[in-house]
DNA sequence: GATCCGACATTTT
DNA sequence: AAAATGTCGGATC
């Protein structure tokens, strides 16, 4: 249960509010099972004899109070040994009007009208086991910690100068530093079992200049790597032996200044207790690596966004299937069984934190199987242990990166060492975990780039394993991948065609689809929303619905973020793959989900019909041109002031200037001018030394380019590097606007102003044609098959305007069209003051305006059909079958011409 | 020759 | 600093 449902939970407590069912309707909304509640009520768990007292262990304390002394009550009764001793973590008293609490763990108070209870919820949260292994979202333990250790690392560095010289001393730095986490938390959290021991021992045998603390260091490793405690010192003896792997190997440890000493030490004294495994790793991965450390953490995945992905991928199943067995011992047995051999697999899993939150949430599962197991035997306390049946070998994953990769591992321990505390807190007397030292079980996590991998080598795959892939592989444009991941790309998608267009992410996707060939196996990655937009749906989807696949959940585009300080700037989706089946999909949009027949590549419902990009319109319409390319390093380009600045002085070059419109210009209302100087003028321009200086600028510029085509423009700087100006009258078609307008602004322009390539551009058309494009079945199309900056729209001829299906119509019903258009023209005359930007912001269109376009709406739609559409759902399933209607008349044209072609 | 995209880039509020 | 919203030119076909 998340914080949003119980949110709800509460408020309609107060919607059939009686004061006898309060307390059980309020545990209830915070997720305590029906049957503990109905034991509550008949009285075999309420633990105090007190009327009017309910005593819930490690839950509640509640008690009715009539009169105005709530909060002495308050205070009184949570001193009192026989209440303290089941280990309530609230204290309440309420006369059903106001209501006072205690938080007993965090020393918190709450005093409030009842009224306001859903107001301040998220005060009981920790009822729902929430703060289980999310206490907070600061992560102000895990910041501190990752900072200090970046000092420390930046240290040994400077003092070590040797490290970075070759890979394997680097993998050896990075395993030492794995150890001093190990042992920091170890010593904080009991795996160690004398409190600070690992801080205390070095500082008292170590000399505090610091040379001999890399000797004190490799001993103590050493220790933690020998069974026998024979002729071990005193002061090694206190430790015990770990082992596991971590500390297999020997390794020489760095040399300490006395300042990196003193760091260590200081070190120790940070709360490890409360560091979370799942972001930590991340962090300190971050603050390793120096590149990624101007962005820290910046793409590690926030739990929420984690629980988004495994909830619908496995977690939400397998607990409707525990709900669905209750009440049968076996059958819950036998779900412990099935979990603990499932497999987790995380072909990009960094610092391992999808699986560390999988590992929590799964035996967080477990644990509440095993306690309504319990409840169900009515097992004596003491008489019988349950230890987990989940185990860290069911956890697999690949990691490019070294370090990430031993932090996974690492990670991984931590997280069940946390887990084994919960799970015998929980359980209370009848669960028991097994000692974790030494260190057995290890995540199975790779170190390799898993796009070359075998993936069932690394996650092996017999029949009828339960396996779920999930993971936040990186993304990268075509254009941001560098030549390696250029080559990964080839060696994974070479089968499509066009496959360098393809985002790096798309090797995630056929890699997992060529790894789901049973239906037990799943997968969903978070990934960047272009592999859902645009150019590349036809890239990679056809592969994956071919192979028997299809998206059985998926996340609509948010934005991405985390508690990282600079955000990635990118929108992402969740999408879930397994085989076909009949079942109904889960479409979710924000926290809407809805369930749906099924889920397209477009993430819309309704057909799979997937456009291809076009060099020509499908329908009878004129060429749409992409705008004039300069490429000048904005040398050509003058604003208002410097364009009169230089005419001023130099009246003739006046002739030199046209304007330019791209999107900004013709949106915003700005104006920019460029210089447009013909060949045979260039001498004199060039006699005016700020021109002169600019051609120069633009050649330099261009010579220094890495692409050949924009190195040979170089000698000639007054020339586009590519353009269709052509003094003509055009209508300008933005290539970039915001989602939030209803229509991509469009206008008219005559040939003076030249269109950049931040737009499109349809020269001498007719007026009709700007009704077509600013319809509203346009915009549908546009929305859906279009790509996308963001989730805002991306106007492209090749997806947009020579794909549309639009029907051939009479010149009376396009004089018709010309009227509606002219109506726009003239509402937006009215507001000549205002810019595009305004004319069609939703907050502030003109209502004129709106009305003129809707009676366009309604004339465009009636060239295809008299009976009006009543959705863009409708809108859309017509425009789909029409597309594919007229492409197949088209294909066929095509084979015709060609075949009577090859016949003369 | 023509063009679609951006683990973005820049402006606006 | 957060929110809004579209540049520019490489890489690719």
């Amino acid at each position: 249960m998340n914080s949003s449902e119980i949110e709800h939970n509460v408020k309609c407590i107060f919607e059939n509010f009686s004061n006898e069912e309060f307390v059980f309707d309020f545990l209830l909304a915070y997720g305590i099972s029906k049957t503990s509640v109905t034991r509550l009520k008949k009285g075999d768990f309420n633990l105090s004899k007190v009327k009017g007292e309910l005593l819930y262990k490690n839950k509640i304390l509640f008690k009715e109070e009539d009169d105005d002394s709530l909060l002495s009550t308050i205070d009184a009764i949570s001193k009192e040994e026989r209440i303290l001793k089941h280990k309530p973590r609230f204290a309440i008293v309420t006369d059903y009007e106001t209501m006072v609490a205690k938080d007993l763990k965090l020393k918190r108070n709450l005093d409030i009208p009842l009224q306001d209870l859903p107001k301040y919820y998220s005060f009981f949260l920790p009822l729902a086991g929430s703060e289980v292994y999310n206490s907070s979202n600061d992560n102000e333990a895990d910041r501190n910690a990752a900072y200090k250790m970046a000092e420390l690392y930046d240290l040994l560095i400077h003092e070590n100068p040797d490290i970075y010289n070759s890979k394997e001393t680097v993998h050896n730095l990075n395993i030492f530093l794995s150890r001093l986490l190990f042992c920091y938390f170890a010593e904080d959290t009991g795996i160690f079992e004398v409190e600070s021991v690992f801080t205390n021992t070095l500082a008292q045998h170590t000399t505090s200049n610091g040379s001999d603390t890399h000797l004190f260091l490799n001993r103590l490793f050493e220790r933690l790597n020998t069974k026998s405690e024979n002729s071990l010192p005193d002061y090694l003896v206190k430790f015990p032996y770990v082992n596991g792997g971590l500390f297999k190997d020997k390794i020489e440890s760095p040399i300490f200044s006395a300042k990196a000493r003193k760091i260590l030490i200081d070190l120790g004294g940070l709360n490890w207790k409360d560091i979370n495994p799942d972001i930590f790793g991340s962090m300190i991965q971050a603050v390793v690596i120096p590149e990624y450390r101007s962005d820290l953490g910046m793409h590690y995945t926030s739990v929420p966004n984690i629980l988004k992905l495994i909830r619908p991928l496995f977690l939400n199943e397998l607990y409707e299937t525990f709900e669905k067995h209750q009440n049968n011992v076996l059958q819950l047995r036998k779900l412990i069984q099935r979990i603990a051999g499932i497999k987790f697999f995380d072909p990009a899993c960094g610092s391992g934190n999808f699986l560390i939150i999988t590992y929590k949430e799964i035996r967080l599962l477990e644990i509440k199987i095993i306690q309504q197991i319990i409840a169900l035997e009515k097992i004596d306390l003491f008489t019988a242990a349950f230890t987990t049946s989940v185990s860290l070998n069911q956890f697999y994953g690949i990691e490019l990166d070294d370090f990430a990769h031993e932090m996974a591992i690492l990670s991984l321990w931590l997280a069940e060492h946390q887990m084994n505390k919960v799970f015998e807190e929980m359980l209370e007397g009848y669960g028991a975990s097994k000692p974790i030292l030494p260190l057995k079980e290890a995540g199975k996590i790779v170190q390799g780039n898993a796009t070359r991998l075998s993936w069932e080598e690394v996650c092996p795959k017999s029949k009828d394993d339960e396996i779920y892939i999930i993971g936040n592989p990186p993304y990268l444009g075509s254009f941001l991948q560098n030549k390696e991941q250029k080559q990964d790309l080839a060696f994974v998608c070479k089968r499509f065609k066009s496959y360098k267009d393809l985002d790096y992410i798309a090797c995630w996707f056929v890699k997992a689809t060529d790894f789901i060939n049973d239906e037990v196996v799943k997968a969903a990655f978070v990934t960047t929303n272009s592999i859902c937009q645009g150019e590349q749906v036809i890239l990679l989807w056809p592969f994956v619905l071919n192979r028997g696949l299809e998206i059985f959940f998926a996340y609509k585009s948010f934005k991405w973020t985390n508690n990282a300080k600079g955000n990635a700037g990118v929108y992402c989706t969740i999408i879930g793959l397994q085989n076909a089946s009949n079942e109904p999909k889960k479409l979710y949009d924000n926290t809407m989900c809805y369930s749906v027949k099924s889920i397209s590549p477009y993430l819309t419902t309704g057909t799979n019909t997937i456009i291809s990009k076009r060099m020509k319109p499908l329908s009878k319409l004129p060429v749409m041109n992409y705008g004039s390319k300069i490429v000048d390093d904005g040398n050509l380009i003058f604003s208002n002031e410097e364009k009169n600045r230089l005419v001023t002085q130099y009246p003739e070059t006046s002739s030199y200037f046209k304007k330019l419109a791209g999107s900004a210009e013709f949106i915003r209302g700005l104006e920019r001018w460029c210089l447009y100087i013909d060949d045979n003028k260039i001498e004199f321009a060039t006699s005016v030394p700020e021109i002169n200086n600019r051609l120069k600028a633009v050649s330099e510029f261009r010579r220094k380019s890495t692409e050949s085509s924009t190195r040979e423009m170089a000698n000639k700087p007054n020339r586009f590097y590519y353009s269709v100006h052509n003094n003509s009258d055009s209508i300008i078609v933005p290539r970039t606007s915001s989602e939030r307008r209803e229509y991509i602004p469009m206008g008219f322009l005559n040939g003076d102003t030249i269109v950049s390539d931040a737009a499109s551009v349809i020269y001498n058309a007719e007026a009709w044609i700007f009704g077509v494009l600013t319809s509203r079945i346009h915009m549908v199309w546009v929305k859906t098959v279009g790509g996308r900056l963001k989730t805002d729209y991306r106007y492209s001829s090749q997806l947009c305007y020579n794909t549309f299906p639009f029907p051939e119509i009479s010149l009376k019903q396009k004089e018709n069209l010309c009227l509606y258009v002219f109506a726009i023209l003239d509402e937006r005359a009215k507001h000549s003051e205002k810019t595009m930007a305004q004319l069609y912001s939703p907050d502030t269109m003109p209502i004129g305006l709106k009305e003129a376009h809707q009676e366009l709406d309604k004339a465009v739609e009636q060239c295809y059909r008299l009976q009006p559409f009543t959705s863009d759902t409708e809108r859309l399933e017509y425009l789909f079958k029409l597309y594919e209607e007229m492409t197949k008349k088209d294909t066929l044209f095509a084979k015709k011409k060609k075949v009577r072609k090859s016949k003369i």
